[in-house]
DNA sequence: ACAAAAATGAGAACGATTATCATTTTCCTT
DNA sequence: AAGGAAAATGATAATCGTTCTCATTTTTGT
């Protein structure tokens, strides 16, 4: 059973507050110094599989992670993250279900939908080329 | 400018003669001993710049290395994880550079196709039931 | 207020990767 | 074949994010 405690609400609450963006936990961390390195890895891991949050692996040795907002968890939808500036993008797309329907038809697989992230660059900083 | 060196030869050899699987820097250290770590990773890091060999990011703090074979250079591949087995099921399929093509199109987003994995329950456990 | 369960916090440990740097190898030029 | 610049090597130290440890503190139901 889990307990409310004052990590866990600071940290909830500005997960909350902040349920449109992805951040890792180096900013979580510089976000929230009251709260210790080993403390904030545990409550990430703890809202990690409870469900509240989602963790994104950006890049090798990276990992993000995403406050639910009600109304992105009760619609299917996707992501697109942004490898160079980070920026998660909320995709509802029938053309990614059509391919959803064609792995499990045809390659028998069955893809959570929940879990699907794309990562790539968004349309910003292709346009910006590589600095 | 570089040069072909007994470990680069060795490596290369060893790559080649496993294109059809993906190998992660300790699997490849198991195989081939006589190659120090240090010097390993520089040569992957090269062979991955070059372009011989990609690069796929299957979890938290693993890479995989995969050797291009002439023909799975030409598709696009990702990768389906069975969340119950961990399985890794290595897909090539036209219609994902479709999706792809279409995400680009409509949404000005340009996946890395690298970096999609697909989470959700392969055939064998789906048919095992929830047990 | 008590006790069991859970969480905390500081630091050590860990593991994969990268950096260092003196030495050795490669390969182009002569 | 020898000389020399460029590149690669190898042993080890350093780094960095994350996890572990464990004694202490907090939370919660009774």
């Amino acid at each position: 059973m889990k307990y409310n405690t004052k990590h866990r609400i600071t940290l909830l609450t500005f997960l909350e507050e902040h349920q449109d963006q992805h951040l890792n936990i180096q900013e979580i961390q510089k976000a929230l110094p009251s709260i210790p390195v080993a403390t904030l890895y545990r409550l990430m891991d703890s809202l990690v599989n409870e469900g509240t949050v989602r963790k994104f692996i950006i890049g090798p040795n990276q990992f993000c992670c995403y406050q639910f907002s009600g109304c992105s968890h009760q619609h299917h939808h996707f992501h697109l993250i942004c490898e160079r500036c980070g920026k998660l993008i909320h995709l509802e797309c029938d053309e990614v279900n059509l391919l959803l329907e064609h792995i499990k038809a045809e390659h028998g697989f069955d893809v959570n939908v929940d879990k699907v992230n794309l990562y790539g660059l968004c349309e910003e900083c292709e346009k910006e080329g590589n600095l």
